[in-house]
DNA sequence: TTGTAAAAATATTTTCTTATCTTTATAAAA
DNA sequence: TTTTATAAAGATAAGAAAATATTTTTACAA
């Protein structure tokens, strides 16, 4: 079971760390990508294309076609991709359910999930997917 | 969309934080628990089975007859209701969704996710439901 | 012109959430 | 003590959402 973030999220993370370790100009198939990362084909094509309208991506078709990031892997964060697959209601949403939790009528962890919220963002905001795809190990995303 | 836990978990922990502000003698029938919460009747009245099953609640059928809290209000933690309903996952598996992810070959977030998780444990266990429903404003509880 | 690869539309499968209906236990009333 | 109303237990099904697969179309480089 996923813990913040949808299984589509996660496989477009795996995704953009895949493609930021690569060449900007060169594009990638979904066929490698997957294939490498195993994860399924015709869903992460799905997801790759939603990246692209949101323009995080560019694609190209035909022979030598492929995916590959839009911008600098040093312009973009982990926040930005969570942002266009997701949306950030994690960053609104009571952890415990309560509809009308609020300040005014806080749940029982309201101020403290306030607080781990705000590292999470930090966490995932504050570095390049860049930076953060060369600080992992890259054999993890190779089999 | 819920954010750590599921629905049924989210349901759970609204169900047992309104039972531990009753006197533990007092039994509460679903359909009481259920409209004052304005959550499902039935989705939750499985929930309930369950935590009963697993030995957080006691029931009883026939007229006056009900759910409630097994042992003290001051000796259950929000954790051992998560524990119940949805297992501790969260605690263990990575945040980003790489299946391999370990100490070994860290994702991106490893290190982070980890300090984070354990503030987020600290949250979930370090108080009892009973300080929890009373910390909060009880208006919530009630419509 | 041909093969490749993404785009798009549709369908299937699985999982999660919720509802319906029947059964069983039990307290209280007759 | 039998009846009756109440409320949980249990089984099953319906509905919705999420995840995944199939098939067709479109673009494009060689």
């Amino acid at each position: 079971m996923s813990i913040l973030f949808s299984r589509q999220c996660e496989y477009a993370l795996q995704a953009v760390l895949y493609l930021a370790l690569k060449p900007q100009d060169k594009l990638t198939s979904i066929r490698e990508l997957t294939e490498k990362l195993e994860i399924p084909y015709h869903f992460v094509s799905k997801i790759l294309q939603d990246l692209t309208k949101k323009g995080l991506l560019i694609s190209h078709k035909g022979p030598a076609g492929g995916f590959g990031l839009k911008k600098s892997a040093n312009e973009i964060t982990i926040l930005q991709i969570i942002e266009a697959i997701d949306g950030l209601s994690f960053m609104n949403n009571c952890v415990l359910g309560f509809p009308e939790c609020s300040n005014d009528k806080p749940c029982a962890v309201h101020k403290k999930w306030g607080e781990i919220r705000e590292v999470i963002h930090q966490m995932l905001a504050s570095n390049s997917i860049l930076k953060m795809a060369e600080d992992t190990k890259k054999p993890q995303y190779f089999k």
